[in-house]
DNA sequence: TTGTATAACAGACATAAGTCTGGTATGCAT
DNA sequence: ATGCATACCAGACTTATGTCTGTTATACAA
């Protein structure tokens, strides 16, 4: 009645089944698990999820439908994605953004995607019509590639902190950096992701 | 028995609450929005969530328990983060992948993601550690970025189709075209995505 | 052999969750 | 008033789903 099959293995595509369908739709009940691999009593998926479960694989809300998740989640979020951003608006440029883009994050930071124009970052591998995502933050370190505010439009560059003062660096040897006075330059955030669709 | 509500002003905050369970952690039941809005009966809750469906602002699963999901609206989907691909066995690479990225997409299409290795491409803006996100394809035009299997390992380049052969190109003059016999190269699909993630 | 472990099955029970019928109260237009 | 719409409630029915008890089969080790 029990054709023979190795310890574990199906366990496995069990975890690769439950763990797909998590992440892209919705948890499976113990007997769509069952239905999809064919078992003849649903106890038999609940064996092997109960397992999972136990080996710490897969947590679960006991008695809830459809409880079983994965022990920590990948958290993903819809930032805002801005075309440009003049002076005075970040607030505003997110009101008329062009639409939204998921983005993994741990959820509690203020994030938002803005397209690249010009070459000045192409050394290091951003391009024009590039999407970079973008933490708000007031601050950076050394090093950073960020965006900054400087005069009425927004740039990206690699900042440099300076003794008493801070310099935006361009990727690319066509382009000066740019050496702005403390009050004509805000930091708007740092990249944290860059994007390039080759497709539409 | 019935405080006066404006008409909407609930239904509003009932979406609100659904949309947020589903994007954050599993779609609620009827009771669970039942309990949530302290309704002393199923069937308001019910009939708040079958208006939203009516007017098209949730979708569901008819019978199927915590079957309300949003529109497909974002059409987001999660696809496999490949390390890397050997002779054979795209379908045991993704069996193995490291994890699930979000991206966007119409949908019917099959998708992975690759971890970048090497320079080969750095004049095209693709550089070591980058994600690409390819689509499953066995033809592609010239011009465009594909990953093929050359021998027994994955690679990125351009390709050029030519009179009766192809040629693969990189993008960095330290790197020599590869110029495949047919029987020892797979297209495995064409790059639709580029992703650097700069931090973590 | 015996015992133990894993994998799978059979059939049920209990509860969670979707669905239905009918009712009350308020506001608004005719 | 009458009719209609919205918002809500009561209680039940039906189905989906989680859980349980007990059984059979194979492999492996003492």
């Amino acid at each position: 009645m029990t054709p023979f099959t190795p310890p574990g293995e199906t366990r496995e595509k069990v975890y690769r089944f439950v763990r797909r369908r998590i992440i892209e739709e919705l948890p499976p009940t113990v007997r769509e698990v069952q239905e999809a691999f064919r078992f003849r009593a649903v106890q038999t998926a609940r064996q092997h999820l109960e397992r999972l479960v136990a080996e710490g694989r897969l947590v679960k809300a006991q008695g809830k439908s459809r409880g079983y998740r994965l022990p920590q989640e990948p958290g993903t979020l819809f930032v805002p994605l801005l075309g440009r951003v003049q002076a005075g608006g970040l607030r505003a440029a997110i009101e008329e953004c062009e639409g939204y883009i998921p983005v993994q994050s741990r959820g509690s930071e203020e994030l938002f995607g803005l397209r690249v124009q010009g070459e000045s970052m192409a050394g290091a591998g951003i391009l024009p019509g590039d999407i970079v995502v973008v933490r708000q933050q007031g601050e950076a370190a050394s090093g950073d590639i960020v965006v900054a505010l400087v005069g009425d439009e927004a740039t990206i560059k690699k900042l440099r902190l300076r003794r008493n003062r801070i310099e935006l660096h361009p990727e690319n040897p066509d382009f000066a950096p740019i050496i702005p006075r403390a009050d004509e330059c805000t930091l708007l955030g740092k990249v944290v992701e860059v994007r390039r669709y080759l497709e539409g």
